[in-house]
DNA sequence: GATCCTCCTTGATTTTCATCAAGCATACAA
DNA sequence: TTGTATGCTTGATGAAAATCAAGGAGGATC
């Protein structure tokens, strides 16, 4: 990989507080590489050779079964995905493509493993970063068992208006259906959602979104900071 | 806490490649205790200080917000909750409650984070246990994701089979409420769900549940090993 | 400009699920 | 026995969400 991506990946608390002789060979082993939009990485059920770092754009995580899709996650810069089945050399659960042009870091899941044996400053890093997954998971399956349809989208609208400075005007992040299905309902219920919130401050325009009236739409959502923060 | 406990304890795969010495820090700071069913035992939002094993008996996570409340999961002998929390010095996301009188052990999260500090084989082993309980939300999320109540209940059955030998005749480990709220439905609506599966060879007689026509359950249930094989 | 095309929206309808209300079986206590 | 819990089931109804079908709105392309 070019020199000039080190520092980045170097500055990750996943990388952080390794040695330097093993982060230089972990580095070695590993790959750097832009792909298109809309490009699939991999597929449940397949094993996992790779650890991957997100370094520039977005890597959209779902799953299948039966006939269905869902969205399950969203990877940005920058982040890792499939970490716990590098980490156990099992096989992925969830498949992976690319949402937008994206830069990615692709490690050999062997030498992270081997990484993680020699390294206690990674195998830390490492405990931090599959217990913040394993959180985020919890607090979305809370959302989509404790939630109705309206009140999902209500508090992710709060989310990302946060995220984005909380000024009251917002971009969706990514297109309607992606953000329907990560909300797990349907696009056509996305747009009725959208227009259940309109009595409570909520204009759409396209991908942009004003929240003229925050606080009749947080009497809505009820925001609750073990589902809707992500540090805690 | 007793020595005629510790072997237990010790042969978890949690606390097996830790030293001796480590290991007996640990269980000095460790309590023993026996609760009755139904007690609460931690409350979402209160800081994690202990880890949680259990030995004997069976403990319900559980998440509330806005009024509901749900079933998240079910802890049974030798497993443990809430180690994500108690290692990032985090807050609980769950509740949980004894579901039957239990034997549990508590270790001050401070001595796991201790421990993990200096124990390298702990340190390890913590990894592989997130990285089980993280793929182990993913499928619970998947679950709820991509299939509809009846197919929900049709893997459950299926799955609880196989726990209890594979033999068709089945015991529902805990009351018909439980397992609603755990499969994400009303008690009503697993009354019906349970109706559907009629025509499937599925016969209800209180707790027990025979299965007499596995291939037309199946075939409905459409089992998938990425979400229902505990293993994978 | 005209044409596709994709994405989104809207309306009509059906299905699924929750809620409300009542009943019933069992267990347990008085 | 009688009363009275509790847990489950059933029926009737309503709400939520999915599905089916048809239209736009806005870009891209020709």
């Amino acid at each position: 990989m070019r020199s000039s991506d080190l520092p980045q990946v170097r500055a990750l608390p996943l990388f952080v507080s390794m040695t330097d002789e093993n982060f230089e060979s972990l580095m070695q082993a590993a790959y750097l590489q832009t792909f298109p939009a809309q490009l699939d990485l991999i597929a449940e059920g397949e094993p996992a050779d790779f650890l991957y770092v997100v370094l520039e754009g977005r890597v959209e995580l779902y799953g299948r079964a039966n006939g269905r899709e869902s969205t399950l996650g969203m990877v940005t810069p920058v982040g890792t995905f499939i970490l716990a089945a590098a980490i156990k050399d099992a096989i992925f659960l969830m498949s992976a493509r690319t949402s937008l042009r994206s830069k990615l870091l692709l490690i050999p899941s062997e030498n992270v493993r081997d990484a993680f044996a020699r390294d206690d400053g990674f195998a830390r890093a490492i405990v931090v970063e599959l217990a913040s997954c394993y959180r985020a998971v919890v607090k979305e399956h809370k959302d989509l068992k404790l939630r109705s349809a309206v009140e999902r989208l209500a508090n992710r609208l709060l989310r990302f208006d946060r995220d984005q400075g909380g000024t009251g005007a917002l971009e969706l992040p990514f297109d309607k259906r992606t953000l329907a299905s990560l909300l797990g309902m349907t696009p056509e219920n996305l747009s009725r959602a959208f227009n259940t919130l309109r009595p409570y401050g909520v204009e759409v325009d396209g991908g942009t979104v004003r929240l003229s009236d925050r606080k009749a739409l947080e009497s809505l959502a009820k925001p609750n900071f073990l589902i809707d923060d992500p540090a805690s």
